[in-house]
RNA sequence: UCCCCAAUAGCUCAGUCGGUAGAGCGGGUGACUGUUAAUCACCAUGUCCCUGGUUCGAGUCCGGGUUGGGGAGCCA
């Protein structure tokens, strides 16, 4: 029995290490928030839980504790230091107990602590974006979104690619891919005026520049230096987008190799994405097998099937006539030269081919102008991911490296060759064909996780009318 | 930005025909030698989103607004 205010030299254990490799009878040293406490007359069984894993470990605490009364008295919340035994528990429900030798309130927490041992709505958990961290729901989505950035950086590592940090703050509106979020330090009551209009030649960088909406354009110039690139950073849009799928900030991952076709494009994507379905069920099992049960009961069978299918992959040309022969009606209308709507993709997915499938080959009116032109005049070398019960998840495509071509494109689509000379320069001097794609982050833990919301896998997110904490 | 729906206790919700508000959970107090979001008993808690109108009387009906949710567009 240790005497008050005495600690051990053990050193602290996080609980996911003493509750695989805790020995019965060994001492331990853990630190966490109290989830839940059950007191009995002459016992008080504490859930304690440091984020480390979905599980938590039973702390048991008895009379012959010093302060057994204000341990019996602690509120969910509270941050508590742990000393004891580790003991196999005599209960169902875990193998392993702490029975508690030494118990430190580190933080108290009253009972006005807004998170209940019960279960809250994911909106009211919004409010409190800065305790939710603390629930067993959040908890599984931040360590599984960890983990897979953890596995980007080293599937594209084991490949070669090199990671570049492309610019937050830019002057360019890249492919006019979204609206910017303006960047100034210019006094906004009262900015300089020139000739009616404000006069940015006189801001921070003498000219107007935004937040970035792509890294795309950087990255294929550094492509055509290091052959294999990858960009994974904050994205930016000022869109005024309400949905479940779209958020003002969020990360992106862009890969871009030089030396490389549509095809190539298309292996990358589909070894990457099924890569990242592999090492959520094999490296994340606790949590993704939690969201299982309690988010989508479907989803580790549907990641085990893209885990393991062979992607197909078909024409634009060839989606439009499956659409139109659907025995289906959708709402919206099915014809070559028009855009693939949410429904068509969700169906091109999941009844035509019943898995992941790639579109090629997009008419280019319908696509941005950076996309290299086909022989037949009509179409782009474009490239999107469709997957079951979400559609769209990857975009990509090989880009236009002749010049002429490139910028007689420009010049169609209304954006200035001059603006972007430098990444005309790309292609003046040892242009090479080269591809490339997007995948958003929050998409990806989205489907790995089943969370249906974007704003419920992104730890704080900005949304319009919404940037606090 | 457009369409639809909603807003009542700390949370999740019920509230009939317009007649001055309720449950479960959570919280407090007590009981209980081992609980598993413990159990049992008792106790407390309201700007019925805001605003204008109809009415003897509005949580309830009508107009306007705010906020949230779902769907769509934009896209990742």
């Amino acid at each position: 029995m240790l005497q008050e205010g005495e600690f051990p030299m053990t050193a602290r254990s996080k609980l996911k290490q003493a509750l695989s490799e805790g020995k019965p009878g060994s001492e331990c040293l853990v630190k966490g928030w109290v989830r839940s406490v059950r007191t009995g007359k002459g016992v008080c069984f504490i859930q304690l839980n440091d984020g480390s894993s979905l599980a938590g470990l039973q702390v048991v605490a008895e009379p012959d504790l010093v302060n057994f009364a204000e341990v019996c008295g602690l509120g969910t919340g509270a941050a508590i230091a742990v000393t004891g035994l580790l003991q196999e528990s005599p209960a169902a429900g875990q193998a392993l107990e702490l029975r508690a030798a030494q118990v430190e309130v580190v933080g108290g927490a009253d009972e006005s602590y807004p998170m209940q041992k019960k279960r809250h709505s994911f909106e009211f958990l919004r409010t409190i974006a800065h305790l939710r961290l603390r629930s067993n729901t959040f908890g599984a989505v931040f360590r599984v979104r960890s983990s897979l950035a953890q596995e980007v950086h080293r599937f594209f590592a084991e490949r070669g690619f090199l990671y570049v940090h492309t610019p937050i703050i830019t002057a360019n509106d890249c492919e006019g891919a979204g609206e910017l979020f303006r960047v100034t330090t210019l006094d906004l009551a009262k900015p300089p005026l020139l000739n009616g209009a404000v006069d940015f030649s006189q801001d921070f960088f003498s000219r107007a520049t935004g937040l970035t909406v792509s890294g795309q354009l950087e990255g294929e110039l550094f492509a055509q230096a290091f052959s294999d690139i990858y960009t994974f950073g904050p994205t930016f849009r000022a869109e005024n987008s309400n949905t479940a799928r779209h958020a003002a900030e969020f990360w992106m991952i862009e890969p871009e190799m030089a030396f490389a076709d549509l095809n190539d494009d298309a292996d990358l994507a589909e070894s990457f994405f099924k890569r990242l379905c592999s090492h959520a069920l094999n490296n994340c099992a606790e949590d993704i097998q939690f969201f299982n049960t309690q988010i989508d009961k479907g989803l580790i069978e549907r990641i085990e099937a893209v885990a393991s299918a062979s992607f197909a992959r078909m024409e634009y040309g060839e989606a439009i006539e499956r659409l139109k022969k659907a025995p289906v009606s959708f709402q919206f209308p099915v014809e070559w030269g028009l855009d693939l709507q949410s429904e068509h993709e969700r169906y091109l997915t999941e009844q035509v081919v019943g898995g992941p499938v790639f579109i090629l080959n997009y008419p280019k009116e319908i696509k941005a102008f950076y996309m290299r032109q086909n022989d037949d005049g009509k179409t782009v070398a474009a490239m999107d991911l469709l997957v079951p019960k979400v559609g769209e998840i990857i975009g990509g495509s090989q880009r236009e490296e002749r010049l002429d071509r490139l910028t007689a494109r420009m010049q169609e689509t209304g954006v200035d060759p001059e603006s972007l000379s430098w990444y005309l320069d790309s292609r003046r001097w040892g242009t090479t064909p080269h591809a490339g794609f997007g995948l958003g982050f929050e998409r990806l833990i989205m489907y790995l996780t089943g969370m249906e919301n974007i704003r419920d896998v992104i730890p704080f997110p900005r949304t319009p009318r919404h940037a606090e904490f």
